[in-house]
DNA sequence: TTGACATATTGACGTGTGTCGATATATAGT
DNA sequence: ACTATATATCGACACACGTCAATATGTCAA
């Protein structure tokens, strides 16, 4: 896992990465939950691939459980990322009302 | 200009580009102020190209004058993607204290 | 109008990345 | 041990994208 910004952006800028995360959002899913709510969009190994890239960018936590993995966001880490952005390239609106990144568990 | 997160985050996905972002944040540049402040690291035909890139995402805005454009960060919209990227995969964090998105002018 | 300057566009090239089929690894049940 | 299930990894391929040199476009000054 990697703490910048570009690693955080890159592991968003993907249309299926997107919807993975969307599926992984407030709820613990299987690579085969993900695989099937992507109704056949793509197959396993490019799921397992997404989810690699996601967990390397530290957005997304993993317990495994038999012989399945559970995968959900990890949603304070995407917090902080975005309140970084902010930070950086909107230091205008920054230091008004965002959440103060010291406070995200 | 187009409005969805995939297009946001892809235009903060590169290095250089966040670097040009950097030297327009809070600050109006030219072309080349951006090429001289990346220090010979991109030339001028690859600055105008992320530029154009940064432009169509809404991410910056031009003003012309006489033959040279300045640009400069539109940081309200940065704001507001970082808003929505919360709202999309962080909604546990939406919820409590960042900017509402309607207040972001 | 001509020349100089600032920026945009074009075409080409190499690299990065999303995708897949095939296969490997790991775990559970019999 | 053997089989079935779940996930990860590998190798290959196509396509997207960052970069550059060369050129085009546009604007000002003389």
């Amino acid at each position: 896992m990697d703490a910048n910004l570009i690693t955080f952006a890159k592991a968003v800028a993907d249309e299926t990465r997107q919807q993975i995360m969307t599926c992984l959002c407030c709820e613990w899913c299987s690579v085969g939950d993900v695989v099937d709510q992507l109704g056949g969009k793509v197959n396993q190994p490019t799921v397992s691939h997404h989810l690699k890239t996601l967990q390397e960018a530290g957005l997304v936590e993993v317990r495994q459980e038999g012989r399945q993995r559970f995968y959900t966001l990890n949603q304070s880490r995407i917090t902080m990322c975005c309140g970084m952005l902010v930070q950086q390239f909107a230091p205008e609106y920054a230091a008004s009302n965002i959440i103060p990144l010291d406070q995200v568990t």
